[in-house]
DNA sequence: CTGACTTTGTGCACGCGTTCACAAGCGGTA
DNA sequence: TACCGCTTGTGAACGCGTGCACAAAGTCAG
């Protein structure tokens, strides 16, 4: 169990549980450890910058519809969240704003482009060509967010060379070569759950550092590579606890409910 | 703008932004509000709501497995987390292990069943069968964990009445009708992005009180919906941020930048 | 029955993220 | 130029979730 680590993802913060090896250096109180040199703009929440990328979205909406400038409240209200909670998410990125008017959208826009990464184009590969697979591939959402489908890989011999979205599907073997060719940044797992971590393996392999998980495994990577994982079940079984709290406090507010059971 | 709320998913807690309407009633500190009856469990935090789903799967393969009972440590480096926290989840439901021991893995997951309202089944219905919308029809992980996919709705004539996974798709038209028939309880949204907001009113109106949304829209629902959304282009670029950030720390160790721009 | 060992359950402290509240700053107006 | 109103940016407080560390409680060997 040399590097393992729980995923990013879903709710909640996430910090390091622990130093991976060497348990404990000396027993003293950890200080400030990084040497305030490359402290940059680091400290921005990850929970921020999930944020970022709607704003973004909002903002490039708005921009379709000829806005020039916006107030926090408006970009706010556009996005779901409150007026403050924007405003400290955008001080994270810098101050670009004029007050007593808002934020010009053009440079809003640019600058979260630069803090997210997204003046660079990132190459997306998508391992499993299924059910979800075809329909990842199909989409045209990503190439037109900077984000261009540019490998699909199965095993399935009967799909390898068949074109998906058109683009053909490569044998899984070759994915360190195809991987370094296309400069693949970014590999999407929609395998079933039993050959995700096996594939997993093989992105990293091929030099791959950042994995978007579909399959309802909890993968085991080294550290220097980002997980994100997407899991529609867990999604909904959240769902579920708020439908059973719902009928629990129904229950419990009109009285009808005997050892915890609800009566009907 | 009567009721208008953040979607509640993705990082980060998210706390009631204010009082929808009747902004203050008295200029008190808000105590505690709630009558201190039917406060039962209810206070788990939604991360570990979320966190208990993976327990459950997990627990689901140990069972497969043949294993008996199992250990807080074991069961937390299979779910990915590290132990205390395991255990401070678990022990929101109650106390259900055994000192010196650990856990029945057959106790645990009916209690966590239990908690999250899976001893119920809850009807889902599809509402757009594009590319994403046939992904999920035909796929076979729903049905098996509780959530039968009960109804299929698209506004595309061509559709209607076709079956994809088993089960023909209605018109959107028909969604109370049908929806009340089916006791759906979870509505996924599939659409594109301008029609997820009526598709979503709809819904409401059906009597739907969760919904999944993949649409890139920030939806305004009722106080009384909960929605939980899966944004790929958002997750993609929490990457993207993440190649980013890596980028510039390595320039930023070997001093490889100009004016905050790396130099290749 | 006793004692040693194992693992749970949890009080507490810390840290991060959210929210509040207001000073600082800018444009418009007289 | 001086004033006024509006909006940004942020210091500080608050609250929640996480992680630590240990007492409580059980098992098992002798
Ligand atoms: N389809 C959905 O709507 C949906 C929803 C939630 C989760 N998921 C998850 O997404 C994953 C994919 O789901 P799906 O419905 O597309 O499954 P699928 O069975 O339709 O497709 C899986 C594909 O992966 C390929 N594959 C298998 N082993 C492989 C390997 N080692 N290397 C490369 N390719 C391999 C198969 O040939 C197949 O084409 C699963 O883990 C599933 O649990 C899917
Ligand atoms: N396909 C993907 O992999 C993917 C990835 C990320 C996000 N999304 C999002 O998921 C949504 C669906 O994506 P898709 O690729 O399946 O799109 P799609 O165009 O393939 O399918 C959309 C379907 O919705 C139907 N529809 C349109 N208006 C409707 C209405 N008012 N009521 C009912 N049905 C209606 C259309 O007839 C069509 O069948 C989009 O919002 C997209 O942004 C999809």
């Amino acid at each position: 169990m040399a590097a393992q680590r729980g995923q990013r993802n879903g709710v909640g913060g996430d910090t390091p549980p622990a130093p991976t090896a060497a348990e404990v250096t000396t027993p003293i109180p950890r200080v400030a450890e990084v040497p305030a040199a490359r402290e940059r703009a680091r400290a921005i929440p990850e929970a921020a910058v999930a944020r970022l990328a709607v704003y973004l979205r909002v903002l490039s909406a708005m921009q379709e519809q000829g806005a020039g400038t916006v107030s926090s409240e408006e970009l706010a209200t556009a996005a779901g969240v409150n007026s403050a909670k924007l405003r400290k998410d955008l001080s994270y990125i810098g101050s670009y704003g004029t007050r007593g008017v808002g934020y010009e959208v053009a440079v809003l826009i640019e600058e979260i482009e630069r803090i997210l990464g997204l003046t660079r184009k990132h190459s997306v590969a998508v391992v499993g060509i299924g059910n979800l697979g075809h329909a990842l591939a199909n989409y045209g959402g990503f190439p037109g967010r900077g984000f261009p489908v540019s490998a699909l890989f199965d095993v399935d011999p009967d799909l390898v060379g068949v074109p998906v979205g058109g683009l053909p599907v490569d044998h899984i073997d070759d994915i360190s070569r195809v991987c370094a060719e296309r400069e693949v940044s970014i590999g999407v797992i929609a395998t079933p759950p039993p050959a995700a971590q096996t594939v997993c393996d093989r992105l990293v392999e091929a030099g791959v550092q950042c994995i978007l998980n579909f399959a309802p495994v909890v993968l085991q990577v080294p550290d220097h590579v980002e997980v994100r994982k997407v899991d529609l079940a867990v999604e909904l079984q959240v769902l579920s606890f708020h439908v059973a709290r719902r009928a629990d406090d129904a229950a419990a507010t009109n009285g009808q409910q005997v050892n915890g059971m609800v009566v009907s």
